[in-house]
RNA sequence: GCCGAUGUGGCUCAAUUGGCAGAGCAGCUGAUUUGUAAUCAGCAGGUUAUCGGUUCGAGUCCGAUCAUCGGCUCCA
């Protein structure tokens, strides 16, 4: 059996001990058992119980687990007619549900563990819970869940099990686990000073001056790169009239969303909204004059602040907030420039991933069953699509969500893996044949008539917050040097050196080098380890010799040994080096 | 919004069955003048998230609210 394979089975095994457990304990008759799935890393399943669990039903759940696999059941595979499935489930609602719901003619399979437990399931099992002797698990968590994730449905408690062939995978998983906890950007975030979040303004980050300096660092990389490929920034207003959003039908379908401010008038008329999207500001600007063939692509990008008002507990540090930054832009083309473009808007993504060493997977949505527009376009535009997909990735490396799209548009998502494995869906591109027709967008084609443009929305960090907040669990906080707050930290050893490490310091911020100081009368050490602490890739220490001979130390983030000797001129070619080559790693050597 | 948990100086954490809110780090002041991760001493800092209740007495018990965390749903 494929290693894959095998994991599937025995955690979705242990899926049934651990609902054989369940219903042990409290007795079958007060339990309703939903399903039990294996997952990444485990396993979990859903029940509805007399009480709510807490932590202290980890332990005797576990300790029931492991004596029923000790029990050394034999495990029995059983074809049912419908009316059979039925009659065996008839107490429990949820796979009375699940078999009404089979199709007529699919077989029914039941496994028996013992005599005692039986769930509806098309395996395939272990034959013997022996089987499972050798496998490690624990009870990971326990939370709510909805019965088929519809949430006017049935609220289930939903325990999930971490789950690995051996004591040892186990042990390796939770050391993972334990680093990412470690790495968790809203710990390291407000430790290192890079952003904050105050009660009164929730999901809405305080960027710091640390991180502000981050930020800018990145965006102007960003905007370096749009630039060459022939984008033009703008900037909108945040409020705007209802009557906005009653065009871009955002207040139909995206209101609930939105941060509203009711006007004088109680008129809806008179009510502002923040905006949401920035999509409204880049047509409003498109439209500003009449567009010819000639200025298509149109592209506009914009990195203005949007709200988004989100339902509460479902904020999380930078990876969802109710005020954030996209790296958005909005591009009108005509249906024959889609391809070229697209394929461009790859090549920024491939560039910008690839800056930091992320690799990425690309996802095409489809179009979905409440589609609007014409389906020849719809059509061409969805096999234009693939066809780019297929250039750039090659067939089959890339996933295919059937009917996934957006009502207005098919879209590409670009899901981002990070240090730790883990994936993020980050960029995203969008075609929308809706707004352009909602605002009546128009150029003059070569051939003299009127035509409406596409619209392609994009980004590729998807919003600066939260592509922050994988960085700094990716890098733990200890950035490139391009993107660092401070790239250099200068250390004086005495108070007297104070003048020469000024020397040094105005010599590096002439080259745009983002340099800190600390020109306190203090002991070095207590210098150096604050800078250490804030992960500086350079600090540099001056003193009697350094300012003898004009010269530095430097101390290189990682290394144990020092740079001694090396001339300021050297020091500021070395950082400005890193800083125009965005270079992951750091310059290590003077020579 | 739903299920569960958490909330004590800027940070990390103490406070026995309900009985005077403490410590380290950071900060400030002074001394020390230092060659690669914490020099020494002193000082200051809290309406225990907020509001209400029980009690002679609440950080501790009860209720509500807010925020945060782990999930569900949703999403960039």
């Amino acid at each position: 059996m494929e290693k894959e394979e095998f994991l599937k089975v025995y955690r979705h095994s242990l899926a049934h001990i651990l609902a054989k457990a369940v219903i042990e304990l409290f007795g079958k008759e007060n339990v309703q058992y939903a399903i039990g799935p294996q997952i990444e890393n485990g396993l979990y399943y859903d029940f509805v119980l007399p009480r709510t669990l807490n932590t202290d039903d980890y332990k005797p759940i576990e300790d029931k687990m492991h004596e029923i696999i000790k029990r050394r059941e034999d495990w029995t595979c059983k074809e049912v007619s419908k009316e059979e499935a039925l009659e065996i489930f008839k107490d429990q609602k949820f796979k009375t549900e699940l078999i009404n719901d089979l199709p007529e003619d699919e077989k029914i399979t039941v496994y028996y563990t013992g005599d005692d437990y039986v769930d509806l399931c098309r395996g395939p099992h272990v034959s013997n819970s022996q089987e499972l002797m050798s496998v490690a698990f624990e009870i990971r968590s326990i939370s709510g869940a909805y019965w088929r994730g519809d949430e006017h449905r049935d609220q289930l408690q939903r325990i999930y099990v971490t789950a690995f062939p051996d004591k040892q995978q186990l042990k390796d998983y939770k050391k993972l686990m334990r680093e990412a906890a470690e790495r968790d950007h809203k710990k390291l975030g407000p430790q290192q000073e890079l952003f904050m979040f105050d009660e009164t303004a929730p999901g809405m980050p305080y960027w710091l001056p640390r991180g502000w300096k981050l930020f800018n660092a990145l965006l102007d990389f960003w905007r370096g790169i749009h630039e060459e490929h022939g984008y033009q920034e703008i900037s909108g207003p945040v409020l705007s009239n209802a009557k906005l959003w009653q065009t871009s039908g955002h207040w139909g379908h995206y209101k609930d969303n939105m941060f509203i401010i009711p006007g004088e008038k109680e008129d809806e008329s008179d009510y502002y909204a923040c905006k949401p999207m920035n999509c409204p500001n880049a047509i409003l600007v498109y439209q500003k004059h009449l567009r010819s063939y000639r200025d298509l692509p149109f592209r506009i990008n914009q990195v203005d602040v949007i709200h988004r008002k989100e339902k509460s507990g479902e904020l999380n540090g930078l990876f969802r907030v109710q005020m954030f930054r996209q790296d958005d832009a909005h591009i009108l083309v005509s249906e024959d420039q889609i391809a070229d473009e697209i394929k461009d808007i790859m090549s920024i993504a491939t560039e910008i991933y690839g800056t930091f060493g992320l690799t990425y997977r690309a996802e095409l949505s489809t179009r979905p069953d409440d589609y609007m527009g014409d389906i020849n376009t719809w059509n061409k535009a969805e096999a234009d699509l693939k066809a780019i997909l297929n250039e750039v990735y090659g067939e089959g490396n890339y996933d295919i969500n059937e009917g996934d799209g957006a009502f207005y548009g098919p879209k590409i998502d670009l899901q981002m893996k990070d240090a730790l494995g883990r994936e993020w869906q980050m960029g995203t591109i969008q075609l929308d044949f809706q707004l352009p027709l909602n605002f009546h967008m128009k150029y003059m084609a070569a051939d003299g008539t009127v035509k409406q443009p596409v619209m392609i929305h994009r980004a590729i960090f998807g919003s600066m917050e939260r592509f922050i907040g994988i960085l700094i669990e990716n890098y733990k906080a200890a950035f490139p040097f391009w993107l660092s707050p401070y790239q250099v930290g200068v250390v004086p050893i005495r108070t007297e050196h104070n003048e020469y490490a000024k020397k040094v310091v105005s010599a590096l911020k002439d080259a745009g080098i983002r340099v800190e100081v600390d020109y306190a009368d203090k002991n070095m050490n207590e210098k150096i380890k604050t800078f250490k602490t804030f992960h500086d890739p350079y600090i540099v220490v001056v003193g009697d010799k350094e300012a003898a001979d004009g010269t530095v130390s430097i101390t290189v983030r990682g290394q144990k040994q020092q740079l001694h000797g090396v001339p300021i001129a050297k020091l500021v070619e070395m950082c400005v080096k890193m800083n125009k080559e965005h270079s992951q790693e750091l310059i290590t050597t003077a020579d």
